[in-house]
DNA sequence: TTGTTTTCTTAACCTAGATTATTGGAACAC
DNA sequence: GTGTTCCAATAATCTAGGTTAAGAAAACAA
């Protein structure tokens, strides 16, 4: 099942007994998505959060021009959310989609508020969630402070050298901020300089 | 005493027993810093978390050219810290100090960590508390990615206006990611167009 | 297989914002 | 007071990256 990578997700940062494992994987359910396929449209109130099993999620917003900034990618393994729809309980202004056919489980905000409950634990996984995230878009809201398209582009591939493989150059221009005409000529330029 | 302030502060999320706050108010200690006075710097180990009750301080990066970025300021009754030395134990990249003479309550990150166990609601309040950041991140990074400078400047004045009026413009400028001197020329131009 | 959509590349031109430099005020220290 | 440090304003020049447009190359669909 499932089940198995999300239980082992929780695992890394919290110990849970067998029966709370069991009704942890209870509380969620399991969906697929196709490839473009949303599952999140801005306007729209946010009440789930969700743990990819496979595939590719992104969150983004789109500017009055149309164009798309992503605010983060989720392969394999990542949560995704819209945290302040969630948290506010109002209409979003973020959208997700499936960047590939994907697996997700998901868990809907009214059932993980009773499960903080009678889980206590819970709340310091997702707590520790959040301040991870926190940290990563401190480190990269400096980068887009500080560093120039070239250096933003580097630190991307080392920090996710897969996702440079699996998504379309499009997508990754859409998310250190630069046109994918720019992005393009960057990259010619890398490997003149390469040679 | 200065833990009022800080009582009243984590009773907006959660409630606690009046043996429950006494100990948290032990777990603090209260200290001043002066204006200019380093809290954080780069490169050491950070391990306690800051509860601002009066004064202001701010949190940022230098980079290699010795430009200041600022991730974010924290105003009386707002939380600071280098989320990711702390949760690291690793030396962080981060500064922290103080815009004005200031009074905090400070909690090391052991102390915090023992206080967990015995009041798990706590870890609701650190949970909620890294969610409202998070999502103000994630709006800011959007902002960043799309909007052009003077917008940027006129959102920070909606969403902080006594800041406008506490800071000098220089520090505005490091927030919002632009040099002071285009931010001048922003501000006059501003001011032709309003006449 | 062929049409259709999406992605990538290249190139000419343009602008927001950086850089450098200079000046005048405030604020502060002694 | 006066020297000193910090802050803001203005202007000239420069550049990273945007915009527009058009074609090539993949990827996909029927």
């Amino acid at each position: 099942m499932n089940t198995f990578q999300l239980l082992q997700n929780i695992a890394k940062h919290i110990q849970l007994s067998e029966t709370e494992q069991a009704s942890v994987a209870e509380a969620f359910n399991s969906s697929t998505l196709k490839k473009k396929q949303m599952l999140v449209q801005e306007g729209s109130v946010h009440h789930f959060t969700s743990f990819v099993v496979s595939g590719c999620l992104r969150l983004y917003a789109i500017d009055k021009n149309g164009y798309e900034h992503i605010l983060q990618f989720a392969p394999t393994g990542w949560w995704m959310g819209d945290i302040r729809s969630l948290l506010t309980g109002e209409p979003g202004a973020l959208n997700i989609d499936a960047l590939e056919d994907s697996v997700i489980m998901t868990i809907e905000k009214s059932v993980l508020d009773k499960l903080y409950q009678s889980i206590p634990a819970l709340e310091r996984f997702f707590r520790l969630l959040a301040e991870n995230s926190l940290a990563t878009y401190q480190h990269r809201l400096i980068d887009n402070l500080s560093l120039a398209a070239a250096d933003r582009y580097k630190n991307f591939c080392k920090r996710y050298p897969t996702l440079i493989e699996q998504l379309p150059q499009k997508q990754i221009a859409a998310y250190i901020g630069v046109t994918p005409e720019f992005m393009s000529k960057m990259l010619a330029h890398k490997q003149q300089k390469n040679k």
